[in-house]
DNA sequence: TTAGCGGCAGCAATCGATTGCAATTAATAT
DNA sequence: ATATTAATTGCAATCGATTGCTGCCGCTAA
């Protein structure tokens, strides 16, 4: 069923019936009512491809994630469709997967399909190569990004605090009286390196020099990275009593190496996580967690997105506070 | 930069640029090598739109999840995604929400972006009125169902074999010396069906009539509905020491609640999941749990069309195996 | 009666590709 | 030298919409 079908069928020509699906006037009322029945009975649906490639908005925004199988993302990915659903737009979820030339096909494929906007969650748009990929393929697109930013005029970006929020965990588990706290924190991102600073900072505020710290870098994102991390820090510094991780998978795995070497948690050791993830709800016991308040990340960045699709200024750079989540691992 | 100002460029007409991008015969060999520079040095990436327009193919399916935050859906995806992008084709995830209206209006925008395929993952799908949507929008598009089946001529559907595989958790535990078993089930769906049936049968095989079973249904796929049910449960049948919930996520809640009952898991009583998703390797102690295959079922659906995308036949049907993970709560 | 105006409808160009067919050219055979 | 054939190349239509512009009709005012 094409508009030419309709028209046919309504004894009138196309235009008409393009006025009629687009709510333009130009159109007698009794013509527009005999069209819209006919457009119902048939069960008209416009082609996007046709609509798009003359009026070159393609209604699309892309969603390039790293793994979409991190909880994390994918909850980020769902809510900013569900926002962007509202204003008629689609999201194109993409799932970038952590080379070069992955990332850079997805970015042309946005430009294939003409996105009029990306998002990016995740490390994704870290390296130079992606960079570059996103200059040449998407020179003039809009581009938000979750928890980070470029200084770039088209790109906008929402950070979450990390950096204070460490640094909070790290005055709580000071009020708890623990002294000798571990960080554990994953490969490198920008992310990381706020986290790390936080930490460092808040052991500062508890009179720790930044030299002695027992900062375990590089723990693989999983739970058994947290595990053997633990392992590893049970064995140097058997008199830790608190732990703070860049992740609550982490955490859970490090806390099952606490308790398998018989301390208790919280009492010998106390935990926290960073994401308030439902993984925290689940371990045993109960995770303490950052919650770098990923909702509200992506509810702020569909704001974004739909004042700058619709031709609104938005300020480039947002920040939002942290909160930590209180559990039974404190 | 569109082919025409390639051709341009290179002095050619439009028609020798499209037949060198989609790398067909009747171009000079100098001149495709001269076209093929130009298309690299302006990063040229062809309109996806027009090209879709004219030779109505969208190298698009859609993949519709009723909530992509459920892991194991999200998973599927994932793997769905990276095998159609090997051949060249690009997936669409949408979460359909529960609505008639939501799945509905889901199923239009497949159609209007010309989607060349569509797999249904969850129990999106059951009802009437998006059978009719389906049959309505895309009449001529061949359907993928994940665990499920519709039996119409465009539909192809993966069934892992649930009813023998929770029939066989029931064995497991009574091999373990456990009679008094439980089961917990979710709001009912073909799958849901499927494995009370199993129970039934598994529990038969122990001597058990169907009408003394503890069968508590209608349990809310959550850690609290399973913490809920539990509680029940060890109220009314204290003597209860076997457990099969049909999600891990319920299976973890109960756990809490026998935990908290003072009973131990598995000596006192043996919990079994089903999904064997990441929760069941971070709850304690871990779950067994049933694989329903989720893997396997995604590889093969998007086997299955491929095949049918390319034109070859595939049988409409296919059934898999599950199998028991055994963890520490059995 | 005629100029002016507003409402409605359609023509035709356009978006960026693809592709069948005809035209041109060069190479080979007769 | 001419006919035959194959290899290139371009023309023009097409896909399914949108939209500026023109034209027509009928009504009102001078």
């Amino acid at each position: 069923m094409t508009i030419y079908e309709i028209a046919r069928e309504a004894g009138v020509s196309a235009s008409s019936v393009s006025r009629v699906i687009n709510n333009k006037p130009g159109v007698n009322k009794q013509m527009r009512v005999k069209i819209q029945q006919l457009l119902e009975k048939y069960h008209y649906v416009p082609n996007e491809a046709a609509r798009g490639l003359v009026t070159s908005n393609s209604k699309l925004v892309g969603v390039l994630i790293a793994d979409i199988r991190a909880q994390h993302h994918i909850r980020g990915a769902y809510h900013i469709a569900n926002e962007l659903a509202r204003h008629n737009y689609f999201c194109m979820i993409l799932n970038t997967g952590n080379s070069d030339e992955e990332r850079t096909a997805c970015i042309q494929l946005l430009r294939q399909r003409q996105a009029e906007a990306a998002v990016l969650m995740g490390s994704t748009f870290r390296t130079a190569a992606v960079q570059v990929a996103i200059e040449q393929f998407l020179p003039d697109t809009p581009i938000f990004i979750m928890n980070g930013f470029i200084d770039l005029p088209n790109v906008y970006g929402v950070l979450s605090d990390e950096r204070w929020g460490i640094a909070d965990c790290v005055a709580m588990l000071g009020r708890k009286g623990k002294r000798s706290i571990a960080f554990f924190v994953d490969q490198p991102t920008p992310s990381s390196a706020l986290k790390t600073e936080g930490f460092i900072r808040g052991m500062a505020a508890l009179g720790r020099e930044e030299a002695g710290l027992w900062i375990y870098r590089d723990v693989e994102g999983s739970q058994n990275g947290g595990y053997e991390a633990a392992k590893r820090l049970l064995a140097e510094h058997p008199e830790v009593d608190g732990l703070i991780c860049s992740q609550d998978i982490i955490a859970c795995g490090a806390m099952r190496a606490i308790q398998k070497s018989g301390r208790s948690i919280p009492g010998d050791v106390a935990v926290i996580g960073v994401d308030n993830s439902s993984y925290a709800e689940i371990c045993t016991p109960r995770l303490t967690s950052l919650d770098n308040m990923i909702f509200d990340s992506c509810v702020t960045i569909a704001h974004k997105l739909v004042d700058v699709l619709n031709g609104d200024s938005t300020n480039q750079r947002t920040m939002l506070l942290t909160s930590i989540v209180e559990r039974e691992s404190t």
